[in-house]
DNA sequence: CAAATTAGTCAGAGTCTCTGACCACTGTCA
DNA sequence: TGACAGTGGTCAGAGACTCTGACTAATTTG
């Protein structure tokens, strides 16, 4: 058994990973925008700014082209996204954020920065910039995106 | 400013995060445990030396408590827990590991250590232990189990 | 002891995700 | 040019996960 004070780094990446997604989710709900699930949302988080094509948006979610177009549909049904034809590819078209989507990422932006700010504060400044240092190292060998 | 990424430390946590957890299943599979899914995983990591109420691993899962017991049944079926009754509260069960579980646990510990190395080899020894400083920090206040 | 609480189950439904099969368009190369 | 492999996306079906609501049984509390 290993000692229980020492838990593994994976769990301990995951624990505020998870406090920050509650609390936003909880804000969003709260401003009325309680019409999507996180699964929805983990999709609708990759549109870029010009719209993006459905399998680059399954792949960088990790989850199928038919589950990310089933989310989808239900994003568009419920007013957070538009299908628009890809000028450049008659077989494809672009899941463009609507208004909408803009508001709610507004709202969520700025619960993450108010969480952020909590967790400066309890880190200290130069923790917390340590953290994010090693974050962003770390993504380069982890992120397949990156 | 830092150019270096604009990522918010949700996102940054969760990729490393979601990268180990990849890392393990695929290993499991591989060595033979190829019967329990993520979810059931998630509850039976929460498990005990000596057993855990079903509502207490449900609480610390963060699911209810009918979906901890959908996903122990799962895991009685293929032979990773046991259910005895708890000496001490009749209405209550304790969920234990089966040496199938245990077996399990070892294979996963190898490779979340054989990952924590590789992270360590690209962060360096010091930027490690500064990470795992301020996880650990972190779950102080974003852990309602700590 | 009656009432409130806690452990757990049963039933039903909705959501998320996958595999497999398929169509339409694109790019390549002989 | 024209077959054809590859890519973008959908349809159909099924399995897995999760929830709410209602319930039983045992425990704790006043």
């Amino acid at each position: 058994m290993p000692a229980e004070s020492e838990l593994n780094t994976g769990v301990l990446l995951f624990l505020p990973y998870r406090a920050l997604e509650n609390r936003v989710f909880a804000a969003l709900a709260e401003a009325g925008f309680d019409d999507f699930t996180p699964a929805q949302a983990r999709v609708m988080q990759r549109i870029g700014p010009n719209g993006t094509r459905l399998t680059e948006l399954a792949e960088q979610a990790q989850i199928t082209k038919q589950t990310a177009g089933f989310l989808v549909d239900q994003l568009e049904k419920a007013g957070y996204v538009t299908r628009i034809p890809d000028p450049t590819d008659k077989r494809a078209r672009l899941v463009c954020g609507a208004e909408k989507a803009w508001a709610a990422k507004e709202v969520a932006d700025g619960v993450v920065a108010e969480v952020e700010k909590e967790w400066e504060e309890h880190l200290g400044k130069r923790r917390m910039k340590q953290l994010r240092e090693a974050l962003s190292l770390l993504r380069e060998i982890t992120d397949p995106w990156a």
